[in-house]
DNA sequence: TAATGAGTGTGACAAAAGTCACCAACATTG
DNA sequence: CAATGTTGGTGACTTTTGTCACACTCATTA
Protein backbone atom coordinates (compact mmCIF):
# COMPACT_ATOMS: atom_id res chain seq x y z
CA UNK A 1 0.00 0.00 0.00
CA UNK A 2 0.92 3.69 -0.71
CA UNK A 3 1.60 6.47 1.97
CA UNK A 4 -1.82 7.64 0.48
CA UNK A 5 -3.90 4.50 0.62
CA UNK A 6 -3.04 4.12 4.41
CA UNK A 7 -3.98 7.63 5.52
CA UNK A 8 -7.03 7.12 3.20
CA UNK A 9 -7.94 4.23 5.22
CA UNK A 10 -7.17 4.60 8.40
CA UNK A 11 -7.24 8.42 9.14
CA UNK A 12 -10.34 9.41 6.84
CA UNK A 13 -11.05 12.07 9.17
CA UNK A 14 -8.34 14.22 8.07
CA UNK A 15 -9.26 17.00 6.23
CA UNK A 16 -8.04 17.08 2.77
CA UNK A 17 -5.28 19.21 2.97
CA UNK A 18 -3.90 17.77 5.77
CA UNK A 19 -3.94 14.66 3.79
CA UNK A 20 -1.98 16.17 1.37
CA UNK A 21 0.34 17.29 3.37
CA UNK A 22 1.08 13.95 5.32
CA UNK A 23 1.57 12.03 1.89
CA UNK A 24 3.85 15.06 0.73
CA UNK A 25 6.18 14.75 4.15
CA UNK A 26 5.58 11.13 5.60
CA UNK A 27 8.35 8.45 4.94
CA UNK A 28 7.22 4.88 5.30
CA UNK A 29 9.43 2.49 7.74
CA UNK A 30 9.28 -0.90 7.94
CA UNK A 31 9.68 -3.22 11.14
CA UNK A 32 10.25 -6.83 11.64
CA UNK A 33 8.45 -8.73 14.57
CA UNK A 34 10.74 -7.95 17.51
CA UNK A 35 12.27 -4.65 16.23
CA UNK A 36 12.58 -2.17 18.40
CA UNK A 37 10.85 1.19 17.45
CA UNK A 38 12.08 3.68 20.44
CA UNK A 39 14.29 3.00 23.81
CA UNK A 40 14.96 4.47 27.15
CA UNK A 41 17.16 7.32 26.37
CA UNK A 42 16.96 7.51 22.36
CA UNK A 43 15.79 11.14 21.49
CA UNK A 44 12.78 11.16 19.32
CA UNK A 45 12.80 12.70 15.75
CA UNK A 46 9.59 11.91 14.28
CA UNK A 47 5.92 11.25 15.36
CA UNK A 48 4.85 7.55 14.49
CA UNK A 49 1.35 6.71 13.12
CA UNK A 50 1.33 2.85 13.38
CA UNK A 51 -0.36 1.49 10.23
CA UNK A 52 0.15 -2.29 10.21
CA UNK A 53 0.94 -4.51 12.51
CA UNK A 54 1.05 -4.45 16.29
CA UNK A 55 3.73 -2.55 18.69
CA UNK A 56 4.00 -3.20 22.33
CA UNK A 57 4.87 -0.05 24.66
CA UNK A 58 6.28 -1.69 27.71
CA UNK A 59 8.46 -0.56 30.98
CA UNK A 60 11.72 -1.96 30.93
CA UNK A 61 12.99 -3.74 34.35
CA UNK A 62 16.13 -3.95 35.50
CA UNK A 63 16.99 -7.34 34.62
CA UNK A 64 14.79 -7.41 31.24
CA UNK A 65 11.56 -7.66 32.39
CA UNK A 66 9.26 -5.91 29.86
CA UNK A 67 6.63 -4.74 31.78
CA UNK A 68 3.44 -4.55 29.64
CA UNK A 69 2.06 -0.99 29.09
CA UNK A 70 -0.26 -1.29 26.00
CA UNK A 71 -0.24 -2.33 22.53
CA UNK A 72 -0.53 -0.07 19.38
CA UNK A 73 -2.30 -0.92 16.45
CA UNK A 74 -3.09 0.52 12.91
CA UNK A 75 -4.41 3.78 13.39
CA UNK A 76 -2.71 4.42 16.34
CA UNK A 77 0.00 7.27 16.78
CA UNK A 78 2.48 6.77 19.94
CA UNK A 79 1.59 9.76 22.67
CA UNK A 80 5.54 9.52 23.53
CA UNK A 81 6.71 9.80 20.23
CA UNK A 82 4.56 13.19 19.96
CA UNK A 83 5.42 14.47 23.59
CA UNK A 84 9.25 13.68 23.14
CA UNK A 85 9.22 15.13 19.68
CA UNK A 86 7.79 18.12 20.60
CA UNK A 87 9.86 18.72 23.71
CA UNK A 88 13.35 16.89 21.81
CA UNK A 89 13.39 14.87 25.42
CA UNK A 90 14.36 11.19 25.74
CA UNK A 91 11.72 8.36 26.00
CA UNK A 92 11.20 6.49 29.25
CA UNK A 93 9.73 3.33 27.78
CA UNK A 94 10.62 0.84 25.30
CA UNK A 95 8.94 -0.17 21.61
CA UNK A 96 8.89 -3.04 20.42
CA UNK A 97 7.00 -4.59 17.10
CA UNK A 98 5.61 -7.67 18.16
CA UNK A 99 5.06 -8.78 14.08
CA UNK A 100 5.57 -7.19 10.75
CA UNK A 101 4.85 -3.27 11.39
CA UNK A 102 5.00 -0.73 9.15
CA UNK A 103 4.45 3.30 10.17
CA UNK A 104 4.52 6.84 9.19
CA UNK A 105 6.97 9.04 10.24
CA UNK A 106 6.08 12.58 10.67
CA UNK A 107 9.28 14.85 10.83
CA UNK A 108 9.04 17.20 14.35
CA UNK A 109 9.84 20.21 12.27
CA UNK A 110 6.01 19.70 10.97
CA UNK A 111 4.29 19.42 14.23
CA UNK A 112 3.75 23.30 15.25
CA UNK A 113 2.21 24.07 11.74
CA UNK A 114 0.28 20.44 11.73
CA UNK A 115 -1.18 21.66 15.29
CA UNK A 116 -2.03 24.65 14.59
CA UNK A 117 -3.53 24.77 10.94
CA UNK A 118 -5.34 21.50 10.87
CA UNK A 119 -7.81 20.70 13.57
CA UNK A 120 -8.98 17.16 12.83
CA UNK A 121 -4.68 16.67 13.88
CA UNK A 122 -5.18 18.49 17.02
CA UNK A 123 -8.16 17.02 17.87
CA UNK A 124 -6.25 13.73 16.80
CA UNK A 125 -3.65 14.29 19.15
CA UNK A 126 -5.62 15.33 21.79
CA UNK A 127 -7.33 11.91 21.80
CA UNK A 128 -3.91 10.56 21.46
CA UNK A 129 -2.70 11.98 24.75
CA UNK A 130 -6.81 10.89 26.42
CA UNK A 131 -6.77 7.06 25.42
CA UNK A 132 -2.73 6.61 26.74
CA UNK A 133 -3.45 8.70 29.90
CA UNK A 134 -6.45 6.31 30.46
CA UNK A 135 -4.57 2.96 29.59
CA UNK A 136 -1.57 4.34 31.75
CA UNK A 137 -4.67 4.58 34.44
CA UNK A 138 -5.87 0.93 34.32
CA UNK A 139 -2.53 -0.31 34.66
CA UNK A 140 -1.97 1.94 38.18
CA UNK A 141 -4.84 0.95 39.07
CA UNK A 142 -4.09 -2.97 38.65
CA UNK A 143 -0.81 -3.14 40.13
CA UNK A 144 -1.73 -0.62 43.16
CA UNK A 145 -5.11 -2.36 44.08
CA UNK A 146 -5.17 -5.87 42.75
CA UNK A 147 -4.01 -8.89 43.75
CA UNK A 148 -1.87 -11.17 40.86
CA UNK A 149 -4.97 -13.51 40.35
CA UNK A 150 -6.86 -10.79 39.29
CA UNK A 151 -3.89 -9.00 37.09
CA UNK A 152 -3.54 -11.89 35.25
CA UNK A 153 -6.72 -12.58 34.83
CA UNK A 154 -7.24 -8.62 33.44
CA UNK A 155 -4.54 -9.51 31.24
CA UNK A 156 -5.54 -12.44 29.55
CA UNK A 157 -8.42 -10.63 28.87
CA UNK A 158 -6.73 -7.48 27.38
CA UNK A 159 -4.60 -9.67 25.20
CA UNK A 160 -7.49 -12.03 23.69
CA UNK A 161 -9.39 -8.21 23.00
CA UNK A 162 -6.26 -6.40 21.76
CA UNK A 163 -5.13 -9.29 19.82
CA UNK A 164 -8.49 -10.39 18.65
CA UNK A 165 -8.49 -14.05 19.13
CA UNK A 166 -9.54 -16.29 21.55
CA UNK A 167 -5.84 -18.88 20.92
CA UNK A 168 -3.26 -16.65 22.93
CA UNK A 169 0.16 -17.75 21.97
CA UNK A 170 1.70 -16.34 24.82
CA UNK A 171 4.37 -18.41 27.12
CA UNK A 172 4.20 -18.29 30.92
CA UNK A 173 7.59 -16.94 31.45
CA UNK A 174 6.32 -14.33 28.59
CA UNK A 175 3.37 -13.48 30.62
CA UNK A 176 5.19 -13.60 33.95
CA UNK A 177 7.67 -11.15 32.90
CA UNK A 178 5.08 -8.61 30.98
CA UNK A 179 3.53 -8.73 34.78
CA UNK A 180 6.82 -8.41 36.68
CA UNK A 181 6.20 -11.65 38.40
CA UNK A 182 7.46 -15.17 38.17
CA UNK A 183 6.26 -18.20 36.25
CA UNK A 184 6.17 -20.44 38.64
CA UNK A 185 3.26 -18.02 39.74
CA UNK A 186 1.71 -17.60 36.87
CA UNK A 187 1.68 -21.85 36.02
CA UNK A 188 0.16 -22.28 39.57
CA UNK A 189 -2.68 -19.76 38.68
CA UNK A 190 -3.38 -20.38 35.04
CA UNK A 191 -3.91 -23.83 36.61
CA UNK A 192 -6.34 -22.70 39.23
CA UNK A 193 -8.32 -20.20 35.84
CA UNK A 194 -7.77 -23.72 33.95
CA UNK A 195 -9.93 -25.79 36.80
CA UNK A 196 -12.69 -22.57 37.11
CA UNK A 197 -13.00 -23.59 33.79
CA UNK A 198 -12.13 -20.00 32.55
CA UNK A 199 -9.56 -20.90 30.24
CA UNK A 200 -7.83 -24.30 28.69
CA UNK A 201 -4.02 -24.46 28.18
CA UNK A 202 -1.53 -25.79 25.67
CA UNK A 203 1.68 -26.13 25.18
CA UNK A 204 2.65 -22.48 23.60
CA UNK A 205 -0.81 -21.21 23.50
CA UNK A 206 -3.75 -20.79 26.35
CA UNK A 207 -7.60 -20.82 25.11
CA UNK A 208 -9.59 -18.23 26.27
CA UNK A 209 -12.88 -18.87 27.22
CA UNK A 210 -15.65 -16.66 26.92
CA UNK B 1 -4.58 38.87 43.76
CA UNK B 2 -6.12 39.61 40.60
CA UNK B 3 -6.26 36.90 37.93
CA UNK B 4 -3.90 39.64 35.90
CA UNK B 5 -1.39 39.26 38.30
CA UNK B 6 -1.26 35.85 38.85
CA UNK B 7 -1.29 35.06 34.70
CA UNK B 8 1.70 37.56 35.16
CA UNK B 9 3.81 35.84 37.42
CA UNK B 10 2.85 32.41 36.77
CA UNK B 11 3.17 32.15 33.06
CA UNK B 12 4.95 35.00 32.11
CA UNK B 13 5.90 32.89 28.50
CA UNK B 14 2.81 33.44 27.39
CA UNK B 15 2.12 36.54 24.71
CA UNK B 16 0.75 39.23 25.52
CA UNK B 17 -2.58 37.94 23.38
CA UNK B 18 -3.30 35.10 24.90
CA UNK B 19 -2.47 36.69 28.39
CA UNK B 20 -5.53 39.60 27.98
CA UNK B 21 -7.88 36.64 25.95
CA UNK B 22 -7.36 34.71 29.05
CA UNK B 23 -7.86 37.52 31.56
CA UNK B 24 -10.51 38.27 29.98
CA UNK B 25 -12.50 34.73 30.07
CA UNK B 26 -10.75 32.99 33.44
CA UNK B 27 -12.66 33.11 36.61
CA UNK B 28 -10.80 32.64 39.98
CA UNK B 29 -12.15 29.88 42.27
CA UNK B 30 -11.66 28.78 45.73
CA UNK B 31 -11.07 25.76 47.14
CA UNK B 32 -10.69 25.20 51.33
CA UNK B 33 -8.06 22.12 52.24
CA UNK B 34 -10.03 18.91 51.58
CA UNK B 35 -12.16 20.17 49.29
CA UNK B 36 -12.94 18.30 45.97
CA UNK B 37 -11.99 19.74 42.67
CA UNK B 38 -12.71 16.80 40.30
CA UNK B 39 -14.33 13.36 41.12
CA UNK B 40 -14.24 9.95 39.52
CA UNK B 41 -17.30 9.92 36.88
CA UNK B 42 -17.44 13.72 36.82
CA UNK B 43 -17.87 15.86 33.33
CA UNK B 44 -15.27 18.83 33.09
CA UNK B 45 -16.59 21.83 31.86
CA UNK B 46 -13.01 23.78 32.23
CA UNK B 47 -9.38 23.49 31.76
CA UNK B 48 -8.11 24.31 35.39
CA UNK B 49 -5.03 26.45 36.22
CA UNK B 50 -3.41 26.27 39.95
CA UNK B 51 -2.23 29.62 40.79
CA UNK B 52 -2.06 28.89 44.30
CA UNK B 53 -1.96 26.16 47.21
CA UNK B 54 -1.44 22.71 46.13
CA UNK B 55 -4.06 19.78 44.60
CA UNK B 56 -3.48 16.33 45.31
CA UNK B 57 -4.58 13.56 42.51
CA UNK B 58 -5.68 10.21 43.62
CA UNK B 59 -6.65 7.46 42.24
CA UNK B 60 -9.35 6.24 44.70
CA UNK B 61 -9.45 2.71 45.61
CA UNK B 62 -12.94 0.21 47.09
CA UNK B 63 -12.52 1.26 50.63
CA UNK B 64 -11.20 4.87 50.13
CA UNK B 65 -7.83 4.66 50.21
CA UNK B 66 -5.97 7.64 48.31
CA UNK B 67 -3.86 6.07 45.93
CA UNK B 68 -1.03 8.69 45.60
CA UNK B 69 -0.08 10.10 42.36
CA UNK B 70 1.30 13.50 42.19
CA UNK B 71 0.67 17.30 43.40
CA UNK B 72 0.06 19.99 41.78
CA UNK B 73 1.14 23.79 42.71
CA UNK B 74 1.04 27.09 41.52
CA UNK B 75 1.63 26.96 37.45
CA UNK B 76 0.58 23.64 36.76
CA UNK B 77 -2.58 22.85 34.70
CA UNK B 78 -4.63 19.51 35.20
CA UNK B 79 -3.80 17.82 32.26
CA UNK B 80 -6.48 15.62 32.81
CA UNK B 81 -9.05 18.86 32.89
CA UNK B 82 -7.42 19.25 29.69
CA UNK B 83 -8.15 15.97 28.24
CA UNK B 84 -11.53 15.42 29.97
CA UNK B 85 -13.12 19.12 28.90
CA UNK B 86 -11.51 18.86 25.27
CA UNK B 87 -13.65 15.43 24.76
CA UNK B 88 -16.41 15.91 27.17
CA UNK B 89 -15.09 12.59 28.97
CA UNK B 90 -15.38 12.37 32.66
CA UNK B 91 -13.01 11.88 34.85
CA UNK B 92 -11.17 8.60 36.30
CA UNK B 93 -9.66 10.49 39.00
CA UNK B 94 -9.76 12.65 42.43
CA UNK B 95 -8.20 16.09 42.86
CA UNK B 96 -8.51 17.47 46.06
CA UNK B 97 -7.02 20.33 47.40
CA UNK B 98 -4.85 19.72 50.78
CA UNK B 99 -4.70 23.28 51.55
CA UNK B 100 -6.33 26.82 50.86
CA UNK B 101 -6.41 26.69 46.71
CA UNK B 102 -7.50 29.06 43.84
CA UNK B 103 -7.47 28.19 40.62
CA UNK B 104 -8.21 29.67 37.06
CA UNK B 105 -11.19 27.77 35.47
CA UNK B 106 -10.76 28.49 31.65
CA UNK B 107 -13.80 27.60 29.90
CA UNK B 108 -13.29 24.75 27.46
CA UNK B 109 -15.28 26.53 24.68
CA UNK B 110 -11.77 28.28 24.20
CA UNK B 111 -9.84 25.39 24.06
CA UNK B 112 -9.71 25.23 20.38
CA UNK B 113 -9.01 28.93 19.56
CA UNK B 114 -6.10 29.15 21.80
CA UNK B 115 -4.46 25.84 20.66
CA UNK B 116 -4.62 27.30 17.04
CA UNK B 117 -3.53 30.94 17.71
CA UNK B 118 -1.04 30.67 20.59
CA UNK B 119 2.07 28.99 20.41
CA UNK B 120 2.98 29.36 24.07
CA UNK B 121 -0.41 28.30 25.04
CA UNK B 122 0.03 24.86 22.78
CA UNK B 123 3.52 24.53 24.02
CA UNK B 124 1.93 24.64 27.40
CA UNK B 125 -0.71 22.40 27.34
CA UNK B 126 2.12 19.63 25.09
CA UNK B 127 4.62 20.46 28.14
CA UNK B 128 1.69 19.56 30.82
CA UNK B 129 1.09 16.19 29.03
CA UNK B 130 4.47 15.26 29.10
CA UNK B 131 5.14 16.49 32.51
CA UNK B 132 2.36 14.11 34.03
CA UNK B 133 2.70 11.25 31.77
CA UNK B 134 6.20 11.17 33.32
CA UNK B 135 4.70 11.41 36.52
CA UNK B 136 2.79 8.31 35.64
CA UNK B 137 5.73 6.47 34.61
CA UNK B 138 7.51 7.04 37.60
CA UNK B 139 4.11 5.99 39.81
CA UNK B 140 4.28 2.37 37.60
CA UNK B 141 8.18 2.27 37.80
CA UNK B 142 7.69 2.13 41.48
CA UNK B 143 4.59 -0.20 42.08
CA UNK B 144 5.81 -2.53 39.13
CA UNK B 145 9.36 -3.42 40.27
CA UNK B 146 9.68 -2.22 43.34
CA UNK B 147 8.78 -3.41 47.83
CA UNK B 148 7.54 -1.69 49.72
CA UNK B 149 10.19 -0.41 51.75
CA UNK B 150 12.28 1.37 48.53
CA UNK B 151 8.53 3.15 47.47
CA UNK B 152 8.11 4.47 51.28
CA UNK B 153 11.71 5.94 50.88
CA UNK B 154 10.57 7.46 47.16
CA UNK B 155 7.37 8.59 48.62
CA UNK B 156 8.65 10.41 51.91
CA UNK B 157 11.47 12.02 49.50
CA UNK B 158 9.08 12.91 46.92
CA UNK B 159 7.33 14.97 49.77
CA UNK B 160 9.92 16.73 51.26
CA UNK B 161 10.64 17.93 47.29
CA UNK B 162 7.16 18.57 46.12
CA UNK B 163 5.79 20.34 50.23
CA UNK B 164 9.69 21.92 49.96
CA UNK B 165 10.18 21.19 53.61
CA UNK B 166 12.10 18.71 55.57
CA UNK B 167 9.25 18.11 58.07
CA UNK B 168 6.49 16.25 56.89
CA UNK B 169 3.00 16.21 58.35
CA UNK B 170 1.55 12.79 58.11
CA UNK B 171 0.00 10.07 60.00
CA UNK B 172 1.10 6.81 58.98
CA UNK B 173 -2.37 5.78 58.43
CA UNK B 174 -2.34 8.75 55.86
CA UNK B 175 1.28 7.20 54.57
CA UNK B 176 -0.60 3.56 54.66
CA UNK B 177 -3.78 5.23 52.45
CA UNK B 178 -1.42 6.90 49.51
CA UNK B 179 0.44 3.70 48.88
CA UNK B 180 -2.09 1.35 49.48
CA UNK B 181 -0.82 -0.58 51.94
CA UNK B 182 -1.91 -1.24 56.47
CA UNK B 183 -0.16 1.18 58.57
CA UNK B 184 1.27 -1.67 60.52
CA UNK B 185 3.44 -1.86 58.18
CA UNK B 186 4.02 1.87 57.15
CA UNK B 187 5.25 1.81 61.11
CA UNK B 188 7.42 -0.77 60.79
CA UNK B 189 9.17 0.48 57.85
CA UNK B 190 9.70 3.49 59.38
CA UNK B 191 10.94 2.07 62.20
CA UNK B 192 13.62 1.03 60.03
CA UNK B 193 14.53 4.15 58.39
CA UNK B 194 14.91 5.69 61.86
CA UNK B 195 17.18 3.26 62.89
CA UNK B 196 18.87 3.44 59.94
CA UNK B 197 19.48 7.45 60.29
CA UNK B 198 16.62 8.45 57.26
CA UNK B 199 14.05 9.51 59.33
CA UNK B 200 13.27 11.11 62.81
CA UNK B 201 9.75 10.31 64.08
CA UNK B 202 7.71 12.29 66.19
CA UNK B 203 4.10 12.34 66.85
CA UNK B 204 2.09 13.50 63.59
CA UNK B 205 4.56 14.51 61.73
CA UNK B 206 8.26 13.35 60.33
CA UNK B 207 11.87 15.21 60.11
CA UNK B 208 13.06 13.93 56.60
CA UNK B 209 16.94 13.87 57.09
CA UNK B 210 19.02 14.89 54.03
C1' DT C 1 18.99 -41.00 17.34
C1' DA C 2 21.20 -38.65 20.93
C1' DA C 3 21.65 -34.25 22.70
C1' DT C 4 20.00 -29.90 23.64
C1' DG C 5 17.00 -26.33 24.99
C1' DA C 6 12.55 -24.40 25.72
C1' DG C 7 8.25 -24.88 28.08
C1' DT C 8 5.82 -26.54 31.94
C1' DG C 9 4.60 -28.94 36.68
C1' DT C 10 5.40 -29.22 41.42
C1' DG C 11 6.91 -29.57 46.25
C1' DA C 12 9.43 -27.29 49.82
C1' DC C 13 10.80 -23.37 51.71
C1' DA C 14 11.69 -18.19 52.50
C1' DA C 15 10.38 -13.50 52.47
C1' DA C 16 7.16 -9.84 52.21
C1' DA C 17 2.98 -8.08 53.19
C1' DG C 18 -1.53 -8.12 55.32
C1' DT C 19 -4.48 -9.02 59.45
C1' DC C 20 -5.77 -9.22 64.22
C1' DA C 21 -5.63 -8.06 68.84
C1' DC C 22 -4.40 -5.25 72.17
C1' DC C 23 -1.97 -1.53 74.61
C1' DA C 24 -0.22 3.02 75.53
C1' DA C 25 0.47 7.92 74.68
C1' DC C 26 -1.45 12.06 73.62
C1' DA C 27 -5.05 15.61 72.35
C1' DT C 28 -9.61 17.32 72.53
C1' DT C 29 -13.77 18.28 74.54
C1' DG C 30 -17.63 17.95 77.59
C1' DC D 1 -10.57 15.78 85.18
C1' DA D 2 -12.98 12.11 82.93
C1' DA D 3 -14.23 10.41 78.62
C1' DT D 4 -13.29 9.83 74.01
C1' DG D 5 -10.89 9.54 69.71
C1' DT D 6 -6.63 9.61 67.19
C1' DT D 7 -2.09 8.08 66.70
C1' DG D 8 1.40 4.89 67.04
C1' DG D 9 3.90 0.25 68.83
C1' DT D 10 4.11 -4.56 68.82
C1' DG D 11 3.67 -9.65 68.82
C1' DA D 12 1.48 -13.51 66.62
C1' DC D 13 -0.32 -15.30 62.86
C1' DT D 14 -1.95 -16.01 57.80
C1' DT D 15 -1.66 -15.31 53.04
C1' DT D 16 0.61 -14.17 49.03
C1' DT D 17 4.41 -14.05 46.43
C1' DG D 18 9.10 -15.27 45.28
C1' DT D 19 12.87 -18.74 45.09
C1' DC D 20 15.09 -23.13 44.55
C1' DA D 21 15.49 -27.64 42.98
C1' DC D 22 14.31 -30.99 40.10
C1' DA D 23 11.52 -33.71 36.77
C1' DC D 24 9.12 -34.33 32.55
C1' DT D 25 7.60 -33.42 27.75
C1' DC D 26 8.30 -31.68 23.32
C1' DA D 27 10.67 -29.88 19.28
C1' DT D 28 14.87 -29.06 16.99
C1' DT D 29 19.13 -30.22 15.31
C1' DA D 30 23.83 -31.98 15.38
Amino acid sequence: MTIAEYIERLFPQFEPALKTILIENATLRDFQGGDMLMQTGQNMRSTVLIVEGMVKLYREGEDGQEFFMYYLQPGNACALSMICATKQETSQVMAKAIEQTKVLMIPIALMDKLMRDYRTWYYFVIETYRMRFEELLFVIDNIAFKAMDERLAFYLKKQAGDLNTKELHLTHSEIASDLNTSREVISRLLKKMEQAGEIKMYRNYIEYLA
